[in-house]
This record gives structure tokens, sequence and C-alpha cells, in this order.
DNA sequence: TTACCTATCTGAATATTGTTCAAACATAGG
DNA sequence: CCTATGTTTGAACAATATTCAGATAGGTAA
């Protein structure tokens, strides 16, 4: 037993996947040359970052979700907003339970979208990443139930 | 031309897309009836739900992104929860311009995130759907940048 | 309108990749 | 130990992606 499905799983969050040429000829009904023209066009224009996975978190042992809603303490970009981005804020980003970073406009600074195995999980990524930049005041809200995901409908019922 | 552009995103923001067996059977060093073994098990067990584009959505027409916090009316759940879960929430999931719906604990009792091309296409997405289902109290925050958006880092200086 | 340039579309040949299958191997339970 | 079940693998085969040259369409300037 090599325990390839946790390599898979870590490659299929970044990438490793690609369209399906004809599938998407037949469905549309185009000849597949004129697909492939298209499809390269979009990822030369950047408008396609990658291909990858989108699993059912549960199985994968990512089944509690939580958003963080942060203030960032003043001090902490006032005055070199480009330590701020550049170094806090993408050092969360680097993580393998964030899902999202956000810089947001009004009352919060920033929301992260954070998946973990579990509560247990989660309070420990709160305290070795999120403890160790200089906030204000945060919150997380806890996800009980996910109906849609990346633009996926997850099937109810299991 | 034929707009073949439009359909390609349609069809990505699903899935259309697939593994790339030889490309992983390289990078981990296992031969490619091993890897494609592993794989149609994850899909079997279904811990894969699809494999699917990710956009840099402000090349898509998609770059205003909202996160919505959403508490719903009392009356709305608290005498008939499969009304609320099955009309109300999957209701909203419906639509194309909702990334995500999660029912949460808490203060709050759904978080939506949202992706329209600009403030416009936001406020009419919020009079023609957000608006329909009884909400007591709503707050709309607004995402500035994304530096991390499904696992995927976003590249900066663009 | 024409002439020209560039982008898009397409069929057919080729290169690469996915899929199947049967046998070998590993693991767990009794 | 044996048996049942799940995993790994190479080799043959099937399907798909990619390339390329020529055709077509769109835009612009004269």
């Amino acid at each position: 037993m090599k325990n390839i499905k946790a390599k898979l799983i870590k490659l299929f969050k970044e990438g490793y996947c690609t369209p399906q040429i004809a599938r998407i000829a037949k469905k549309i009904n185009e000849p597949s040359a004129t697909i492939h023209y298209n499809i390269k066009k979009l990822e030369r224009d950047g408008a396609i970052k990658t291909y990858k996975a989108v699993f059912d978190y549960k199985k994968i042992e990512e089944g509690f979700c939580v958003y963080v809603l942060i203030n960032v303490s003043p001090s902490e970009y006032e005055y070199d907003w480009s330590r701020y981005e550049s170094k806090i804020v993408s050092e969360l980003a680097k993580h393998k339970e964030v899902e999202s970073v956000d810089i947001m406009a009004g009352d919060w600074d920033l929301i992260l979208k954070i998946r973990t195995k579990d509560q247990d999980e989660y309070y420990d990524f709160l305290r070795e990443v999120v403890s160790r930049i200089a906030i204000q005041k945060s919150i997380s809200l806890i996800s009980l139930k996910q109906l849609k995901t990346n633009f996926v409908l997850m099937k109810q019922h299991e």
C-alpha cells in the first residue's frame, strides 16, 4: 500500500487536470481543433489559472469549515502597507488549511476560509497561524452545511 | 466569430475537465495504471465531485466579489425547516452569480459568496434574488483583493 | 469599394495519453 | 495457515490532444 490517495489530493488541490476537449466538442457541436484553439487562447490571456478537482471535503478529512473575519491591528499596516500585504497576508495564504484570503473594504480587514478535519485541528491552526499576526479583533463563523462550493452544488443526503 | 469563449467558461465552471494521469505518474514516479486505479477509487468513493477550471475572475467579467451574511426571518424556518433548506436555500444556490452557500452556526444563518461584473450587477442580484427571501438582516462585505481562491494563489501584480 | 493585416476556424495527420485486463502482490480476518 | 478483498503493474489497445497549413471572417485605412 503506497498511500497514493494523499498525494493525489495534494496535487488535485492545485491543478494536474486538463480540459476534456473531445467531450466539449460533442457538447457544443464544434470541431475539436476549434475548441482547442479557444481554450489555449483563454490560457494565454490568463483568464484560466488552472484546472483542479473539487472534493467532498467530509471525505478527505476536511469536513470542518470556518469563515474567519479579522481586524488587523492598525500598527500592522498604517505605516507600511507593503509589509502588510506581502508578509502578513501572503503568509496566511500559504497554509494548506486556507481555502481563500480576501482583503476587504469596510468593517473587516480580512476574510479567511479555513478547512480542517475537526474543531481541534482548527484550534491548532488558530494558535499556530492566526495568533502570530497582530489582531485587534476576530470572529469565527462556523459552517454547518455547504450547499454550494466553488460554483459546484454539493449533493444533499450524504 | 462563434463566441465559443462564453460557452467554455460556462462549461468549465461545472466540470468538463479530467486528471492528467501521465503527468501525475511522472511527478510521483508511479505507473500510470496505478494512478488511474487510485483516481477511479476516489471518484467511486465520492471524494472527488468534479474537475473544473479556476479563473482569473477579473478577466471573465466577474471581478466584483461580495460575501453576504444573512439572518433569515424566524418565520421562514422555525416551523418548517425542510421548506427553509429545500426551497429557500437551494433556490439561492441555483444562480450563476453564487459561488458558495453555507448554512451557519451562531449569529448568522447563511453566508453567500457572490461574483458579478460590477457593483451595478450586484445590486440587481440583491434586488432580484436575495430580496425575494424573507430576511431579517443582512450585510454585504466587499472584497477588494483576492490573494487565494479555492486553494489557488492568485498571482499578484496584474 | 478594395487591399491588407490579424484573428479565428477547420480537417486531416500525428503524437500523446487514457483505459482495459489478467496476473502478481499485499493485507486483514478467521 | 488459508481465503477473500483490495491494490499494483506491464503491455496491448482505444481514445484523445496537438499540430499545421489552408480557409474564412473581421477590422481598418486608403
